[in-house]
DNA sequence: CGCTTGTGCAACTCTTGGGTTGCAGCAATC
DNA sequence: GATTGCTGCAACCCAAGAGTTGCACAAGCG
């Protein structure tokens, strides 16, 4: 069941202030002290949300002398983009055969 | 910034038991005492979830009788996949410019 | 009409998690 | 080697939310 591991990246997807860091690294990857100048958070803060963001695999840690840079993997994006949507066919398909079975009646 | 309405679908889809829920749902509509039946919480635990699921366009209502069954909307699942699959493939993007630059540094 | 049953509203508990401050530690730099 | 600055850990506060119980109300059914 890969399902189970979907839930937690839908969890860390849930919150603004993770957006913000995954926006922020958009631009170029940062450590937790370069987000917390910009965003209007507190370094500790981004540093948990960076920490669940690395739990899901939407970050990737990246030792620079001696601060860690952030990295978002685009790629675990579209990966749980692809899961979802394949959720999401299962339902219309399910539509569609209680449509086919509806018609089925009809014409009989 | 249709990016704003995306983020509670993420929120909703972030909890187990709503998934639990939606799995239920995709067996057949139900209603929320019928869930309660099936689920291991109470009756006004699921129709809480099944408001959040409902303010974010995932699950619809639908009066048969005086009971109020809902049911699963596959399409919305589909279009927010198809959003994040959207944003993932735009980190990609940066990505693939930014080797792009490298490379052409390196052939200096 | 009275009984049953499903829904809706309200109050309450308790855990989770987002956010903060403070301090200790470690690694570059001068 | 001392200083500077970034990281990591811990304790704490507070709001949000998941879950519960209880009760009131409305709509079918005997």
């Amino acid at each position: 069941m890969t399902a189970s591991t979907l839930v937690p990246v839908f969890a860390a997807l849930g919150d603004d202030t993770r957006w913000s860091i995954l926006a922020a690294l958009g631009g170029a990857d940062a450590s937790a002290s370069a987000l917390a100048e910009v965003l209007p958070v507190s370094r500790q803060a981004i540093a948990k949300h960076l920490a669940v963001l690395q739990d899901v695999g939407l970050v990737e840690p990246v030792r620079v002398g001696r601060e860690v840079r952030y990295r978002v993997l685009g790629s675990q994006l579209a990966e749980t983009a692809r899961r979802l949507d394949l959720i999401g066919a299962q339902w219309d398909r399910r539509l569609a055969t209680i449509k086919q079975i509806a018609e089925g009646l009809e014409s009989e």
